[in-house]
DNA sequence: TCTGGGGTCCTAGGACCC
DNA sequence: TCTGGGGTCCTAGGACCC
């Protein structure tokens, strides 16, 4: 059996643990910039507030019903995911995290009628320990657990833990899922499905393997075997990420190069070290930009460039002087970029760097550099210093109106809390 | 005016090989 | 007019997830 934890209306969940008085009161998060809604407490739900809105359009609701909104505070919210799973963690020999609000845990060593208690005493717990209100379904397939799941967040009389464990419990879950709220069944799957008269996981488990498999290939088949309770998505977690990008979208366009070029140093920056955490290197780097997608008044312009490095590294400032160069190389002046980002690529391990013959570089003493240079980001707090391509403006090209203080995770704010 | 960010997997089709 | 067969590797794009 799998046991699936997710967090309810996580972001949301994680300001009002700062914010009790929030409690029953409409909350909504947004993303960069303030632009979109990202996560909704039930009562923004309950008002028609959907995910994925953009702010202004819904702006005259927010004011009319008091709609408290966050800009999205990431350093909280992963502090608070690592203080859920480390709960979790304890309780099982086999866990894998999903998502920053998800995990898939194995509960066998608990006898089958004491499964579903023990995990409503861990949700206690966690509520308790963490504040974060949590739901967990159970079942013989990680794509059933996820249904069990989105029962027990439903229906407060399962305590916030629903289980799949007999085949009744499985036909009654599915004959009243919609198809497109399975895990695995996206948008356009669910219209294919619709077409050929499929509304429920029950109706789409009824019909043949190979028609899951002409219909939707073998993502589909894989979905259609575990909705009947064969265990068949493997998730196990990848070592380390094959690619890493960092982008953003600026809250008003950019035409100044040297903004732009300030930008993607930053991006560059924090991509290379993430790579260095994974003992990882990148041996392309890919630099684009580009205009507002939204925007039909003016002409949409795409500025992209791949770079394949001589010699795969996860040195910043090498990785930036490529960045910038190919930048340079690609930037038209009086273009309005709305977005840019910094993706590295082919990332391999460290221990796999081929050299080059006619390398010039002192890799050796670089390295030295750069370790220096994250024990002081480690030790002093994230920018404690930083390149000078990093910092030539010093000015914001980004809207957080609403950012609640680093409650966990930045001892500024800490002091400033107590302070007040 | 204002519209997020970061990933993975799969497949089809082209290039290339013998 | 008629123009092989089989395989691998790579890439772009689509679809999906949170």
């Amino acid at each position: 059996m799998f046991a699936l934890a997710d967090c309810n209306n996580f972001f949301v969940s994680c300001e009002r643990v700062f914010r009790p008085d929030l409690e029953g009161k409409p909350v909504v998060v947004l993303s960069g910039n303030d632009g979109c809604v990202v996560s909704r407490s039930n009562e923004a739900k309950a008002l028609g507030i959907k995910m994925g809105v953009p702010l202004y359009q819904i702006k005259p609701l927010v004011d009319k019903e008091g709609v408290v909104c966050f800009s999205s505070n990431f350093s909280l919210y992963g502090d608070l995911s690592d203080r859920v799973m480390s709960m979790i963690r304890r309780c099982t020999s086999r866990f894998d995290q999903y998502s920053i609000d998800e995990c898939f845990f194995n509960i066998d060593h608990i006898a089958a009628d004491r499964q579903k208690s023990y995990c409503e005493q861990l949700v206690k717990d966690i509520r308790r320990g963490v504040g974060i209100p949590v739901s967990i379904g159970i079942a013989p397939s990680k794509t059933l657990a996820k249904v069990a799941s989105k029962y027990a967040k439903q229906y407060p009389g399962y305590h916030g833990v629903c289980e799949i464990r007999t085949e009744e419990q499985r036909l009654k879950a599915l004959s009243s899922f919609e198809i497109g709220d399975v895990w695995g069944i996206g948008r356009r799957a669910k219209v294919k499905l619709q077409n050929a008269g499929i509304y429920t996981a029950l109706d789409f488990t009824l019909k043949t393997a190979t028609f899951a498999r002409n219909v939707l290939n073998k993502p589909g088949l894989l979905t259609w075997q575990e909705l009947r309770g064969q265990d068949a998505i493997d998730i196990t977690q990848l070592p380390a990420k094959q690619s890493i990008t960092t982008s953003r979208t600026f809250a008003s366009a950019i035409t100044d190069p040297t903004l732009l070029e300030e930008q993607i140093a930053n991006f560059c920056a924090h991509c290379a070290r993430q790579l260095r955490t994974q003992n990882s290197v990148a041996q392309q780097l890919y630099v684009y930009a580009h205009t507002s997608a939204f925007r039909t008044d003016i002409e949409q312009h795409y500025l992209s460039e791949l770079v394949t490095l001589p010699v795969a590294t996860s040195n910043t400032q090498e990785l930036i002087s490529y960045a910038l160069n190919a930048f340079r190389k690609a930037y038209r002046p009086g273009v309005l970029y709305k977005k840019a980002g910094v993706v590295l690529l082919k990332v391999i391990p460290e221990t796999a760097v081929v050299p080059d013959l006619f390398d010039t570089k002192d890799r050796s003493r670089e390295k030295r550099l750069q370790r220096v240079l994250d024990h002081i980001d480690d030790r002093l707090g994230k920018r404690s210093i930083i390149l000078g391509s990093q910092m030539t403006s010093q000015q914001s090209v980004y809207k957080t109106e609403h950012k609640s203080p680093l409650y966990t995770t930045d001892l500024r704010d800490i002091i400033t809390i107590k302070a007040t």
